[in-house]
DNA sequence: CGTGATTACGTTTATCGTAATTATA
DNA sequence: TATAATTACGATAAACGTAATCACG
């Protein structure tokens, strides 16, 4: 047994069965792969693949016991490696952040411009996903650490940690009727046409929600991923548009007037996802402490540590 | 980086910081060790062992942090042959437990046998020790299951579960003045010269409590590890004995008397160790519940993946 | 027939053990 | 000076890639 032959599991699995994507993916050659698997399954005594002829078709049964183990393994054995370049020097590394759009546009910047002054030499990088593809890229290792607001704390393998609660705004055309309204009602909301995220990102379960508890069925005209479409639109005339509280500058957006909406919606909970078991570097706490202050390394770690239920504030 | 470097880290760290130890034990030589060690240096970037000028003399830091994971991922290797071969073949595969000699003699024959009929493909090994040489054991993945009374609840890698509780019996030759007496008491024992058991051993924490919340300072004339010893020595008219009561066989034992004994020392628990983290084979797991019937696998595996703190019934 | 896994085979690389060397207590 | 680790080196074996073969849809 040796740890190449475990990797060469672990992404044929992950790459849907195939050994040639695997092959693909980890820079080799299919007979490579299939050679070493099979001298694993040889070893171990069991098979780990169903074979229907010469295609993999499924994992055997104990293959699905070993292929959680083989992770476990591989997280401990990339633990060994971040924990060593942990001594060798502490301010350099890199750090990978997955998160959505209204994430990396109002809530991030400024965290990521104090991190670039305290690590300079840690090479920062940012992606951007959907909420569920950003909780893949967190379980694969992929990234270090994922943020958004929905989705994450449906996953067991993933600590999510709550980073912020915000509200949502609605937004209007500063001669819109609405624009002079002390204080907006849902029926009143639903009225009119509405601009505001689709449904799988940035609270909007929450706007969902809360039109459906009295009943409501407002017509959305536009559903955006992000929250500068959804301005666009709004200054156009096209309806009035739902976003998060923070994704609005009275500087920036002239034109437009930003009327509460905590009043109406429930508040939503940004969450910060780990990978249990992967080690962090400390520069990766000190990122997460500059996005939400209270979750300092401590607390991370006894989150981290603790049982596997969903850790609340 | 490989597993064989991993090992050899372990093993050389287990032996005491010896490079010639790790290579005897592991059966290989040790220009091979040193080779493969520096190599893994080299490639994490850090120092493992602090060497003065060609000693081996220390862990370094990092070499502490490492070892830990060190130690995890080769036990995740260790679950992997340990989940294959439960699957391989059900019934088959090698069980080792160590005990006490008080275990070994009066409380494991029974379970050894019943498991026997069971399990016959099983190689079932015993070996016997102290408390803190079955702990170290256990923790060192030598046996499966360490079975002690004393010390097991010590260690923190190690799950201690209670498999049942005992007390102490008072034995004398039959024509001994005690012989006759309906309830001994503290000061009527403490007046005689006593034979029990070392201090390390069965209990023997409990006795030595029991007489010291009365100030009393009986004199131990004879310390034993097992059983049988004090008995000899009892019958030889040397002093009074204090065993576990489980320790008399009325039959086997004639010319002795036995007392109760369970109001004069607190009773004792017979614990079972576990390695935390580390895979049972389904025979390991019946072996366990042959010996103390209310730790069923469910319970077992509950108590492995909780917290850390000692579990109690 | 095209795609994907296995088998065959030669090259390259890594691992291991013996022997020699060096440093320490 | 004896013990212990490192370096040097040759033998062995493991891993890899290319090419050919085989099975399935």
């Amino acid at each position: 047994m040796n740890l190449q032959q475990l990797r060469y599991v672990q992404e044929t699995i992950r790459s849907g069965l195939s050994l040639t994507a695997a092959a693909e993916r980890l820079h080799t050659s299919q007979p490579g792969i299939s050679r070493q698997i099979r001298d694993l399954e040889a070893e171990l005594g069991v098979q780990i693949f169903v074979r229907r002829g010469k295609r993999v078709t499924a994992l055997t049964e104990p293959g699905q016991a070993l292929a959680t183990i083989v992770d476990r393994a591989l997280q401990e054995i990339d633990n060994l490696r971040t924990v060593a370049s942990e001594f060798h020097d502490q301010d350099s590394g890199a750090l990978t952040i997955a998160a959505t759009h209204t994430q990396a546009r109002y809530a991030l910047p400024g965290v990521v411009a104090a991190f670039k002054r305290r690590y300079p030499r840690v090479r920062l990088s940012l992606v951007q996903g959907s909420p569920s593809q950003i909780a893949e890229m967190t379980m694969t290792g992929a990234v270090d650490v994922g943020i958004a607001t929905e989705a994450l704390d449906h996953y067991p393998r993933l600590l999510a940690l709550p980073g912020y609660t915000w509200h949502h705004s609605i937004i209007v055309p500063d001669d819109h009727p609405l624009a002079t309204q002390a204080k907006v009602t849902l029926e009143a909301l639903a009225g009119y046409e509405l601009i505001t995220y689709d449904p799988a990102f940035a609270g909007r379960t929450h706007i969902d929600e809360a039109f459906a508890a009295r009943q409501l069925r407002p017509e959305v005209v536009l559903a955006a991923i992000d929250s500068d479409v959804i301005k666009t639109y709004v200054e156009l005339g096209l309806g009035v548009g739902i976003i998060a509280a923070m994704a609005y500058d009275r500087a920036r957006d002239r034109g437009l007037t930003m009327l509460d909406a905590s009043h109406l919606f429930r508040s939503n909970t940004t969450r910060i996802a780990l990978l249990r078991g992967r080690r962090l570097r400390q520069f990766c706490y000190d990122f997460i402490e500059l996005f939400a202050p209270h979750l300092s390394r401590p607390m991370v770690d006894k989150a981290m540590t603790g049982s596997k239920e969903t850790y609340e504030l």
